[in-house]
DNA sequence: CTGTGAATTGACAGCGCTGTCATATTTGTT
DNA sequence: AACAAATATGACAGCGCTGTCAATTCACAG
């Protein structure tokens, strides 16, 4: 068989070439038999299916990927790993992805914008066949080398006002809107704001509160609290405590999501004050706890799974039919979840519309 | 410059020789210029870089694997993504790993041996220079590829028996029993055990909590109860729900993790059950939010993160010293922290018997 | 002006695999 | 029996980059 594969204990790293000659065919038959094997008759396949085994040959992926032009793997991009709405997301994109053939390159970005740009960087220099990104703001560059690559790409999770290629998403401002003026119709005025890190989705709900709060003649941002740490439930109880501590707790609290939601309900029963009486607290994600958090929380569905199922799917979809191309926003909305923790305060007097411009600051 | 380069606008791949002809110097100046700008004169550098940012070039990874030899890749195996637990030990990878230079390519083997083999295939395949693995127990195959692999390999979370390389762990089994212990010498005798999916580390801390129980004459398995889902705070509220429903809620319950803890936890609130009075409640790993909630959990402490952190630098300084084949077990231990739930039953008893020694740690 | 060594730059040959097309080999058809 | 069609296998070139080593340039000492 050609040119005598060289090496004799080189690396350990058993080359086609010697398969095929311990197989007693060409390289290219192996190839073959390991990609189609039903292009390959019943004898050679196992001969060369033994002699890989004996071997314990393990095709080199690069070669591969440079030989054929083709690298079978998908870029993800999510800001952290460290949060369920991402590890959700991520599940629902494995599910559909590596079904159909496809390897997953999975980087975070660490809620960085420079970050991301460097990671597009490498996802592209893999010669990714596709990208799904979480976020919709990117770095000039960015967007020139994703524009540029000339393949699919999906941003998720917020409504993205020049998208590049699909957008899946929901609306970020408008359900902080929605969430806020749930509070308000229920009666409650002063309403406070509990979020940690300030990424663009939490800026997003964060602006749609704002707005819904200055439409009652209210100041949103003044009883907006923050840390920049990843939201956790000890966050949120610290944050609770914070406001505890400084007597500024609000008839209402709308937290950015379950974990500080949660965080905070705890610490309320360990400050002694009554959910939703003394403090009414909504969260957001609709979480797997809330239902059954005691008492049970209020909150914003979102469905980051069928974000994540849609989003596969559509890239699945461009990759068959090469239409890489497609600008398009879906909106998938959400549902809010009217639970225990954020019972009606008064009566119903929502037709009171125009509303107190009373400030909620002590 | 040699060979012209072909290729109208053939894929709108720029290659390293279109970016050499542009910044008309040879393509080995341009490789140099981007790995090692030092060694390239202020002047060429200014141009290649000019010409990279015009062409918009982004090297091709397989082509540089290839020709190097060299994957800068590690492979780092977890059984989920969706699970804290890993999320953090993740974290601690990718924050020792990356600006060490390396890529890391996370797969999840979703609790079965065979799709772990298909990754470590996967993944040797795109020869990693190293493999982290979560779990020590593995398909004689993988066992196989790994050993041929000559390749640094940490395997982690578990004690290993038969180790393949390093081993950092923490013993879950000893964990499990001292659990039970501290348990039992607080005066609770019947004391359920409340699990997810039975995965390897739970079967551990399962086995170590049989053994305890069987040491005092009870019945350990008998009162274990579990459902084949990850574990989350739902599944601990219903898990408790349904041991309420049957009315075998037990005097003290140890829960695979501080998720179902929590989650029993709300579940006994809602039951009208007084946390430690009626029942109480132990968890695993300390989560974030074991400190914070009300009653506070009492969980036993890992390390995770430091597993992490400890497997990354092992195996940075095995890349260095090329020393793959150390055989060692390194043993984090654990912590067990006694917080609300689980107040002493009966009249500190607990020194009647000298009891059980070995505290966690190593 | 020549020699020396350091600093730059380039030529060349693959890395291990697959796409393409050519070459057997077998089977079926008239 | 002769030929077409289908099937099975192989030869060859090259994917885009980098390791190696040779060639060139330059500064400076002798």
């Amino acid at each position: 068989m050609k040119k005598t594969r060289s090496k004799p204990a080189d690396r350990a790293r058993v080359t086609l070439d010697e398969v095929a000659a311990a197989a007693r065919v060409s390289a290219i038959t192996v190839s073959r038999a390991l990609r189609h094997p039903q292009m390959v008759s019943e004898e050679l396949r196992r001969r060369i299916d033994g002699a890989v085994l004996r071997l314990g040959y393990v095709p080199n992926i690069a070669a591969s990927r440079l030989a054929s032009a083709r690298s079978h793997a998908i870029g993800i991009l999510v800001p952290t790993l460290y949060n369920v709405i991402f590890s959700e997301y991520l599940q629902a994109l494995h599910e559909v992805l590596l079904p159909a053939g496809y390897q997953l390159v999975v980087v975070n970005s660490r809620y960085s914008q420079e970050e991301e740009e460097k990671a597009v960087r490498t996802l592209l220099g893999q010669r990714v066949e596709a990208m799904i990104i979480v976020g919709v703001n990117h770095t000039p560059l960015t967007r020139r080398m994703l524009n540029r690559a000339r393949i699919p790409v999906v941003e998720t999770f917020q409504i993205a006002h020049q998208p590049i290629g699909l957008n899946i998403a929901l609306d970020q401002v408008q359900a902080g809107y929605d969430a806020t003026c749930f509070l308000l119709d229920r009666g409650y005025r002063r309403i406070g704001f509990l979020l940690g890190q300030r990424d663009e989705r939490a800026l997003e709900r964060l602006a749609g509160f704002s707005k819904a709060m200055a439409e009652r003649g209210l100041d949103g941002e003044q009883l907006a609290m923050s840390l920049p740490c990843p939201s956790t439930i000890a966050l949120g109880a610290q944050l609770m405590a914070s406001l505890h501590e400084r007597k500024r707790v609000p008839e209402a609290l709308f937290c950015i999501d379950d974990n500080l939601a949660l965080g905070a309900m705890q610490e309320c029963r360990r400050l002694g004050l009554k959910v939703p009486e003394d403090v009414a607290i909504l969260g957001f994600h609709d979480l797997e706890f809330a239902a059954c958090a005691s008492p049970s929380l209020s909150s914003v569905a979102t469905r980051r799974q069928e974000l994540g199922t849609l989003a596969a799917r559509s890239v699945l979809e461009m990759l068959e039919t090469r239409a890489p191309l497609r600008r398009k926003t879906v909106n998938l909305g959400y549902e809010i979840r009217a639970r225990e923790s954020t019972a009606s305060r008064a009566p119903e007097r929502r037709q009171a519309k125009g509303g107190h411009p009373r400030r909620g600051e002590p």
